[in-house]
DNA sequence: ATATTTAATTTTGCATTCAAAATTATGTCA
DNA sequence: TGACATAATTTTGAATGCAAAATTAAATAT
């Protein structure tokens, strides 16, 4: 009786299973802003057909991640400086909320998860260790956002954030910048301990707005990785 | 013949075009939430193949406008009070920022054609002519969100905003609510024209929130349309 | 050689087909 | 009759096929 195995079974759908994988080519970089898509070769590699691997671009592209030109395919979305200049204050604005929501819904247990996740962080950015930092980081403003309880603006969220996640981690940040990060992640922290809502809507839009000047900055100097 | 939307289609990508006629018919209420889509029906009526038609609606799903269940297709997804109370914070907080924004870099000619909406708009209101308060009413907002120059913005906001739509467009407000949303709409012109973001940023959400305030009140008492 | 056509090839968009799953209809028996 | 099983039908997900458009290669003329 107490098995744990009447959970329903997960079916995915092709279509969904190759959302989620090209997202991720196209975030660690292996499918190359501004190329096109090379869907033939896609299709064998995952050893799908042509139909579902278009469903899936269909779907990339209304999120912005890739650009359908007609009877000519899928091309990945070239994040440029103004494009980085749209959708941060669009993701500054949702972080903002998630803030002030989170402050409202969270729970101790969760605070304390994220003061966990944030002494990691911490310990990463002493050793001086960057993409153990950067998935500490991510994990904290994911629990945030988990805790603000409304998946609609996780959702929007997450589809913003794909587009500037590759941009995000390339850029590497100067020491300064680093040290003013991590002082930013402190005062998220103990506003979120102190429950204050509006305040930590407010670190949370100007840390994300520091964010933006370390990428447009790297952008406007090396560009492309 | 009744010569409406179901004429066959004429050009550019079918399964573009289908997104946006099977996003109006679940707007117009054609399509009724929790119903599912009947695919081959308006594969008929379109006079496409399935192929494109699929297509749309995995878009229409990753919108949220449509639920896609794994072997049984989609389904026009229901707006609950707990989907309103997801969604509108979020359009809350899109709109502020679009306030914010718009008063930056709103042109003069720009605020008086929306003085002119509003103008519009009030003797819509003072003939009680609903229908065509609404129009005015929704081209102020996307005037608004026009001016702040954020394609990024404004798309997220017309996702959003196609989810509630219907919702919105069938609750009939009381007098009072529609006195109260003419008082707002006076607020907002005047805050444009004095170009003063973070006020006009808060009037914005305050709206919202009392449209949400409207179209949950009638969600609870009528329930669906 | 270098443009400019023209032909061959590939790619794209969409229709069609097919197998598996789900739904409905039919039949069986208590 | 009604609960259950089984067969027929429909619907769904995905592969394949095919014509039009785009790209590349080859051929011709300058």
């Amino acid at each position: 009786m107490t098995m744990t195995m009447d959970e329903a079974i997960v079916r995915r759908s092709l279509h969904d299973e190759l959302v989620e994988r090209l997202q991720r080519l196209i975030i660690e970089g292996e499918l190359i802003p501004g190329e096109k898509v090379p869907e033939k070769e896609l299709c064998e590699r995952y050893n799908v057909s042509r139909t579902p691997m278009r469903e899936a671009l269909k779907v990339l592209a209304s999120e912005g991640l890739v650009t359908l030109t007609p009877n000519r395919g899928a091309s990945v979305t070239a994040v440029t400086v103004e494009d980085l200049e749209e959708v941060f204050p669009v993701m500054g604005a949702l972080e903002a909320l998630s803030g002030e929501l989170a402050c409202e819904k969270i729970t101790d247990a969760e605070i304390a998860a994220i003061a966990k996740t944030h002494r990691a962080m911490i310990a990463h950015y002493k050793a001086r260790r960057l993409p153990e930092y950067f998935a500490a980081n991510e994990a904290i403003h994911i629990a945030i956002l988990k805790a603000a309880r409304n998946d609609t603006l996780s959702a929007q969220h997450r589809m913003l954030s794909a587009r500037v996640r590759r941009a995000r981690y390339l850029a590497n940040m100067t020491r300064e910048r680093w040290d003013k990060a991590v002082a930013e992640h402190e005062d998220i922290l103990a506003t979120l301990q102190a429950r204050d809502g509006p305040r930590l809507g407010i670190i949370l839009k100007q840390h994300l707005r520091n964010k933006l000047e370390t990428v447009s900055e790297w952008l406007q100097a090396d560009g492309r990785g």
